[in-house]
RNA sequence: GCGGGCGUGGCGGAAUUGGUAGACGCGCCGGAUUUAGGAUCCGGUGGGCACUGCCCGUGGAGGUUCAAGUCCUCUCGCCCGCACCA
């Protein structure tokens, strides 16, 4: 709108004073929030009854609700309401992913405290929430920064704790300068932050984990139970991200040290090749392999300067190959020969042993560094017996040059003849969970001087995150600084200890979140076992796909854990996932810094929540980016006006009798076609709209068949003749009430209103109309008709018509009749219901 | 480099199993209404032409088929993921 006479658009001319304006802004408030209340009763479970669970994700409450979340929340409400309304139970909760960076920052920013700023932002999208009308069991609500919700976060890390899961160690790792905290490997994405985008440094420190890698193997495998169920892409991404590969490990011994240094190799056929050996340079041998060689000060400033590279720039394959001699050699175990021993920062620390056996003739790594430092490269493996291939040759087929037996066979040989073992390797690394942070949830675990790392028994929980009054990121945790609150007595020996100051990533908090849900005020435990069991795994869960390799990850760790602690009844949490495409603007995400934000509320305001939801589905097609477009809101608010008018068109018709009405029948319909015309055109709109909202979730292809159904009968209304059979009547009222009825998932509001207008009550818990393929069928169908392949005619013939009728029929077609002078007949195929095709030559 | 996806009107997109390409919407054009503009409603809208009709048309080139946006081969372009992972 150009100018602003009025904030909420309502349908000009609709009626000539016959009918109400359509006006949301008024309409709106009226009905929000009736379903949500008939859906919170619904959702108790029965007794045995499999429960149907719909979750999006839940919002990180940095600011109002944006466009994606309009979209996101819009699809889970549009399946949560077709399921109700098909007979399910269905659970869908909503909540807040509370704690983290984004709050915290916001409150240094404004000088706020996150709690405060948390709470008022909660506030906020709650009226996002409440304008747009999803429905949503808010009996459910939880808020990860709660201590009724965090308690069971600490309660859960407990028990990892107790089986060895939750552990400290000592190691390099991603440290960012800006938010200055540790990161975990999945949150460093390119080298950088995936938060804040500064370049993440390496450090070492002493930090918790949990031990995910323990579950690497069924991460993988139980991925098959999601094949087809989750997007293909995200399987990938996570199958890549645990980077599972087979190969050996095997001992070099080295006689300096009388130590044997271990490497694994994916290519144990190719140890004859081995010419030289490289250690990381942060392997704990360097030190003492390089002492009294006259190499130590090369070496620990190559060391050095390793260290203080970026991870981006050690990552790049593209980089020269650089190193150093450690001035020693170690033994190849398949052939006892003296290799050389360099450091090179191309060997990274925490994948597989921090060391490799280098074979330069079939590696292209090596080969590089075999280059630049003239080092040997010696032929192990052939393509074919005798044959000089181009090196580095690093096809994983072929013969051994020495003995000349097939690669598969000589690695099992050569494995077994220096005793090594057949192992597999993970890039995974264990999950770094402490973060020294403020806003957090605390770790419940004091630290002793004698006892050591000592676990708060349960009753000790919650472990309330204590008020302090700097939160600025110091590069230790600002809860240190709260003395009264970190001095706390050993749980174990009762001398003054020290409370652990880090809190854990956010990505605990959502690991388990969707458990709570199903049990969300339970005071004795996170969840009880039977309750969850019901309704979990979740049934359809939809959220973006930048989670793909972080939360989802997490969640589905989360759950093995808890299966194995017998606390749930299934390996995976989520069965049906769907990644939903982000909304671009501008051809760019939108962002504050690039000033393309497009806001729910004002649109809301302007064209009423049913608009915004209906558009945004509208859009395209659910799972691909799309890209906002100002104008084409208005398309989708002319749609619903139509809609207004048709349906109160029909309700002021007076054969159309003031309820809702049953469908007329086939045989009633069977003489009249313009009637008949109508309850077809409402029937190929149910199996339309309810095959994209269901198996296909195609939701805008759902709308357009509105959209379509719409037209039809506002046309047909604007045609009725003043003398139209009451039949034809019962059929523009059986059309408009299923449209209404269709339309509701999208639109509830003004579907509700429309339902009333119809004689209905509540179209929210109506059952969803069923389809029927009788009111389809017609005595006549148009097939195309094709000569070679080319369409030339239409024909109508009686849907019983045999292949010779159709075929006179065709050739009796004026058109067709001319395409088919002089030509002689090779042959015809008739396609049932779609077309014929005339196959001639000339002659 | 490896893996995955996508290329269709001016634009977003549709075509579910190989069967009438362009549904639906935006935009644009015309009409109605209006003092005018906007809004609204109705109609038209892939391109070309010797325009009652014909030809061309789904990134490009081939192929299979009675029939190809859809299947196959090659190729170009864009997007996403992974990547010094031994």
């Amino acid at each position: 709108m150009t100018s602003d006479a009025t904030t909420t658009e309502a349908t000009a001319h609709a009626d000539e004073g016959r009918f109400p304006a359509y006006e949301p802004a008024v309409l709106e408030p009226r009905w929000r929030g009736a379903w949500e209340r008939a859906h919170v009763a619904s959702s108790e479970l029965p007794p045995a009854q499999d429960g149907t669970y719909v979750l999006e994700m839940l919002p990180y409450p940095s600011g109002r609700l944006h466009m994606g979340h309009v979209k996101n929340y819009t699809m889970g409400d549009v399946i949560t309401h077709h399921r109700r309304r098909s007979g399910e139970v269905v659970l869908h909760p909503m909540g807040y992913d509370s704690f983290g960076l984004p709050a915290e920052n916001a409150a240094i920013k404004t000088g706020g405290d996150p709690l405060t700023v948390t709470e008022t932002n909660i506030r906020g999208i709650e009226e996002d929430f409440d304008h747009l009308g999803w429905s949503i069991d808010w009996t459910r609500k939880l808020a990860t920064h709660r201590p009724d919700y965090y308690r069971w976060t600490q309660w859960l890390f407990l028990r990892f704790f107790e089986q060895g899961l939750a552990y400290r160690k000592d190691a390099p790792v991603n440290w960012c300068p800006t938010d200055q905290t540790v990161l975990a490997n999945e949150q460093v994405v390119d080298g950088l932050c995936e938060r804040c985008g500064s370049v993440v440094e390496k450090r070492a420190l002493n930090q918790w984990y949990f031990r995910i890698t323990d579950y690497a193997q069924q991460l993988l495998d139980d991925m098959e139970e999601l094949e087809g169920q989750w997007p293909e892409r995200v399987l990938t991404m996570q199958r890549n991200w645990i980077g599972r590969s087979e190969g050996a490990t095997i001992g070099f011994h080295q006689r300096d040290l009388d130590a044997t240094i271990e490497v694994f190799t994916t290519r144990p056929d190719t140890l004859h090749g081995a010419t030289f050996f490289v250690l990381a340079p942060e392997h704990p041998l360097v030190g003492p392999l390089t002492r009294g060689t006259g190499n130590e000060q090369a070496v620990a400033d190559y060391c050095d300067a390793a260290a203080k590279l970026s991870s981006i720039d050690r990552s790049n394959a593209e980089r020269e190959k650089t190193g150093v001699f450690t001035g020693r050699t170690i033994t190849n175990p398949a052939n006892g020969e003296e290799i050389p021993v360099w450091v090179a920062d191309y060997v990274l620390p925490d994948y597989g042993a921090g060391a490799l056996m280098a074979v330069p003739a079939h590696d292209e790594r090596d080969f590089a560094f075999a280059q630049a430092f003239d080092l040997p490269v010696r032929r192990s493996v052939q393509s074919v017996p005798g044959v000089e291939d181009e090196l580095p040759y690093t096809a994983k087929d072929g013969v051994l040059v020495e003995g000349g037996h097939p690669i598969a066979e000589g690695a099992r040989t050569i494995v077994e003849q220096v005793g090594g073992e057949f192992t597999v390797n993970y890039r995974l690394r264990d999950w770094l969970i402490s973060r020294q942070r403020y806003w957090g949830c605390p770790i419940p675990v004091v630290h002793c001087d004698d006892c050591g790392v000592v676990p708060l028994p349960d009753d000790a929980l919650p472990v309330l995150l204590p008020e302090v009054h700097d939160y600025q990121p110091k590069g230790q945790s600002p809860l240190a600084a709260a003395e009264d609150w970190v001095k706390v007595r050993c749980p174990q020996c009762s001398s003054w200890a020290r409370r652990e100051t880090d809190t854990m990533d956010t990505f605990v908090d959502s690991s388990w979140y969707f458990l709570r849900y199903c049990d969300p005020q339970n005071g004795h435990a996170p969840f009880d076992r039977e309750v969850v069991d019901r309704w979990m795994p979740v049934d359809q869960y939809i959220g973006g796909v930048e989670h793909a390799v972080l939360h989802l990850l997490y969640a589905r760790f989360f759950t093995k854990v808890l299966h194995d602690l017998d606390m749930v009844g299934f390996r995976e949490p989520f069965a049906n996932l769907f990644t939903q495409g982000m909304i671009y603007k501008d051809g760019a995400k939108m962002s504050k810094s690039k000033g393309n934000i497009v806001e729910p509320l004002p649109l809301v305001e302007r064209y009423g929540a049913d608009t915004l939801r209906t558009y945004v589905l509208f859009l395209g097609p659910p799972d691909q980016d799309a890209e906002w477009q100002d104008t084409g809101i208005g398309g989708t608010r002319r749609f619903l006006d139509r809609l207004w008018r048709y349906v109160h068109g029909v309700a002021a018709l007076d054969g159309a009798g003031q309820t809702i009405i049953a469908s007329p029948t086939v045989d009633e319909l069977a003489d009249d076609p313009n009637a008949r015309a109508l309850v077809a055109a409402a029937h190929a709109a149910i199996r339309r709209v309810s095959d994209d909202i269901g198996p296909r979730m195609q939701f805008n292809t759902a709308i357009a068949a509105l959209m379509e159904a719409t037209n039809t009968g506002t046309k047909a209304l604007g045609e009725r003749a003043e003398d139209a059979t009451e039949l034809v009547d019962r059929a523009h009222r059986f059309l408009a009430q299923t449209i209404t009825s269709l339309v509701q998932p999208f639109a509830p509001h003004i579907a509700s209103e429309l339902w009333t207008v119809l004689g209905g009550e509540a179209v929210w818990s109506e059952p969803w109309p069923e389809f029927d393929e009788a009111f389809l069928v017609q005595d006549t169908v148009t097939l195309a008709v094709q000569v070679n392949g080319k369409l030339r005619g239409q024909i109508e013939v009686s849907a019983d018509a045999d292949e010779a009728e159709i075929v006179a029929a065709a050739r009796a077609d004026e058109k067709v009749a001319a395409a088919l002078e002089g030509m002689q007949p090779v042959k015809q195929i008739v396609v049932p219901g779609r077309l014929v095709n005339l196959v001639v030559r000339p002659g």
